[in-house]
DNA sequence: TTTAAATCGGACATATCTGTCCTAATAAAA
DNA sequence: TTTTATTAGGACAGATATGTCCGATTTAAA
């Protein structure tokens, strides 16, 4: 969708599916979440489809995205799956998986949406199942 | 197990699950599973139970547990899901996750059986679902 | 005004993961 | 030798995640 916002085409479902080769149903619901967490724009009716305006591509950092899909649970979430880990009751791997996570979280950070677009169209990265 | 088990005694599943807060034929299946991959070593009939000797306490890495459980998929599964996606054909985050996960493997393989069982120990972290 | 092409959203179906139950096998103790 | 306390393992049940279907809504074009 980034892709091809650059260039001024907004993007149906169908076309999004196929290109990436996922199941149209399937696509639609995570267009439909990324759509109610205003990481795309939709446009209904003929026509419609959707779309990222320019100054979100260079905005959107790709921690927005799993925020939208994920919500913090990457974050959060215990090591081992304890219910009740946590700074005050840790976990035996919990003080290393802060760690980690910091490090994880640093790179959903700083990584753009813009960046990635980039990858895809100079042909360095790939988006198919 | 590994507390229990440098103090000379062995545990039954019962003894685990309670202090652990986990159901019985749950945790059952989980010590069946570190038990075929020689984790901890299983004793059955009457007095049987669950224990690991002293030596593989010092040796065994958090790593080795993981890989028990649940095999390599920490380390191959791509960050975006896709089944295609390899050093060759990467995704748009695949590069940024292999470091992340190069950080993960570390603290895995540097983290020892024997340096969680201490935490428990002195009281310094817990162990309950 | 009608039709067609598109997204939206709820209900449903399927697959996978998590967890349970029950019987068999084992081994110590009575 | 029988009983009892234990682990092993297969079959099943339930919960959650993944994926599908279909009708409602929207909007541009005929």
């Amino acid at each position: 969708i980034a892709s091809q916002s650059m260039e001024g085409r907004r993007v149906s479902l169908k076309e999004i599916a196929e290109e990436i080769d996922s199941p149209v149903a399937f696509t639609a619901k995570i267009l439909q979440q990324l759509s109610k967490n205003q990481i795309v724009d939709s446009v209904k009716g003929a026509t419609g489809g959707f779309e990222i305006q320019r100054s979100s591509i260079d905005r959107i950092k790709l921690s927005e995205i799993v925020y939208a899909i994920d919500g913090d649970n990457v974050y959060m979430a215990c090591g081992l799956g304890l219910e009740k880990c946590n700074a005050s009751k840790p976990c035996p791997v919990h003080n290393k998986f802060v760690q980690i996570r910091e490090d994880l979280r640093d790179m959903l950070e700083n990584t753009s949406l813009y960046e990635m677009t980039v990858g895809l169209e100079v042909g360095l990265t790939y988006l198919k199942r």
